[in-house]
DNA sequence: TATGAATGAGTTTTCATTCAT
DNA sequence: TATGAATGAAAACTCATTCAT
């Protein structure tokens, strides 16, 4: 059993996640490289070396920042994790709706996805394995949704699960990355993510 | 009618062509800000100043390396410029085959979409611009492709065209980063092209 | 008015003092040119990145050298300001001796003049126009003691003022110059100031 | 007794010549540090490694350049070279406007005075030294003047030769300098040059 | 012989990280 | 504990000079 944290470290972690709050910005406005230590702790308001008291080095932030991130990814898809929760086509368009709705929640903060998506081989290894891993782990939850369908009968009998998990998990980020557009809006965004769901169950063809 | 080019002016030009295959290389190996200039002169062994006769500065030769890879993007679509080619469905299916083939040939070479894909917010805004005004382009002929088909009366009339082309445009380039992971072979990317075209004609629904 | 300096700040200034009186040997030395920001730090006992703490770059350096030295020479003859102090002729001849005597002071810091009349042109432009400003500074005051002169009546009535002026302000310098040749001592460099000072009032002709 | 020289090595010396008249342009517009050789060669419409069958170094060139002025200087000085020529004051005034006229003629091609005065400091010791020794010269030949003048009895029998003379040569090379003001015209120059004339006779006295 | 492409040594400058206060 | 001054390693870029044609 956890004890009560004292005052000074509940402050200490506070003051952390000021840190990685301002990384958000700071990462985000002018990418990982570009940023440097000094333009997070002035934006926090603190000296630069305070800094090391919170994170070993700027990666470390780095890796607090996309965990953050990843974290509450994963949080969506698991919220909905019964993959075989949805027992009609009904059901699971209705799932599908609620995840894309919430997937695009995520991303109308923008900054995740011009850390997290634009600038994934722009880093190190370490870091596209993590963006990598993520993006297995939501194709790994449509597989199952997909074969879940294709169990129960409502899904085409000809798909390719897998292929189309990775189609579809796909067209998620892809749609994420084409938003950063600033000549794309919110309600554009919106709609993106309605005609992906349409096109995803329905496609295109009359 | 242009003269030929003397000896010097082609060995120039060559010289120009191995820096730029090279940074292909570097840059889609360590990434734009972590290759060094002597990385990639090196590896075509030559003088590290010799490189600055040339191109101005390293960034000078990352938009000669986006431009090479963009006109060969752009000129897979403009060679299925003819918007209105498709008269029915079945033709507008195999145009898409095609262009997804086409493209999923240039995307196999992963170096392309390691330094254009892989780091669009981690460069410069001018950079990211270029990629935009990319996608931009593939948005618009996609879209052109659908209205013709709504025109055409064999595509559903409910369509969003314009939200729709941006979905399939995003499932296009969403698919190709997902093809940077090392845990997804050759025959894997394949599949998962003919999975996002099936995808987008037919769905996934029964 | 303003509060005390902290122990940091003052520390601050020091330094930067400390930089610029190291400038003051090694530009002399050197050259403005050959001079490189290590040699500079090194004579201080600094590492080369704390100087831009400091200065801009290094051409900030220089402007402080000289903004140092030209605030010395204007404040000696500013010191000596009132045109019209002298009413005699014998005046006159003792503020002259006073000036050369400052200026010859001044001078006998040779860094000086090696750094502020040895590489006029050998800088840019931006440090020639504030060589000349003060040339123009110098000989502005000396024609306003020649016109002091002529009104009083002490002066010949023939001289024209603003090229004497010139003449007078040219030998100051020209001399000053000479007495960078190794083979001249402190000695001779005050005899020459003197017989500079009797040449302007008396000349030589008998 | 040397034979004519064949086409191409009159050939060879028109070349060099010619490189050094494009290095006074550069070396003056730029200053020595600034210059490059290819401004030079470029100037002269040759190759880059053209220059160097004409010139050890681009150090070389300058030693050509200065030895091209200084050779013009001391010719001046030593057309008048009978240091017991003038018998009377009014032969010695009459000589030293000649002098002066002459410097002047030579001091109107600013380039000379900014190459060899501008930058005295900012080369190198042997530059240093070359220039020193030109002025030695100039004041050892003044000083023989005087040192006549005393002799004949038509100057102040006070006056310290030596160091009148470093006055007076200091007075002519610092109008010189002064002379490189852009706010000074070529009249100005001249009016300059007579007061200075005046002033080393007369001094300003009345 | 004349060329200009190629060279690499050298310099300025930046910035993540450490350390003295 | 918090600070920010100091650090030095690293990298882009320049240019006098050489060399292959």
């Amino acid at each position: 059993m956890s004890r009560a944290l004292s005052y000074a470290e509940r402050r200490k972690l506070q003051l952390r996640d000021e840190i990685i709050e301002a990384a958000f910005d700071v990462f985000a406005e002018r990418g990982y490289h570009d940023a440097g230590v000094t333009d997070i702790t002035e934006r926090v308001g603190i000296g630069s070396s305070t800094f090391y008291r919170h994170f070993d080095n700027k990666r470390d932030l780095l890796d607090a920042v996309i965990t953050t991130v990843i974290d509450r990814w994963v949080a969506v898809l698991a919220a909905e994790n019964a993959a075989d929760a949805a027992a009609t086509l009904g059901d699971y368009r209705a799932q599908s709706l609620r995840i894309a709705t919430a997937l695009n929640d995520i991303a109308s903060d923008l900054r995740i996805i011009r850390i997290l998506l634009g600038q994934i081989t722009g880093i190190d290894r370490e870091f596209e394995q993590k963006v990598f891993a993520m993006f297995d782990l939501a194709v790994a939850f449509e597989a199952g949704y997909l074969d879940n369908g294709l169990q129960r009968g409502y899904l085409r009998a000809d798909i390719d699960t897998a292929a189309t998990a990775r189609a579809v998990v796909g067209m998620i980020f892809g749609t994420a990355i084409l938003g950063l557009n600033p000549t794309i809006d919110a309600d554009e965004r919106t709609e993106t993510s309605h005609a992906a769901v349409q096109l995803m169950f329905d496609g295109i063809a009359k």
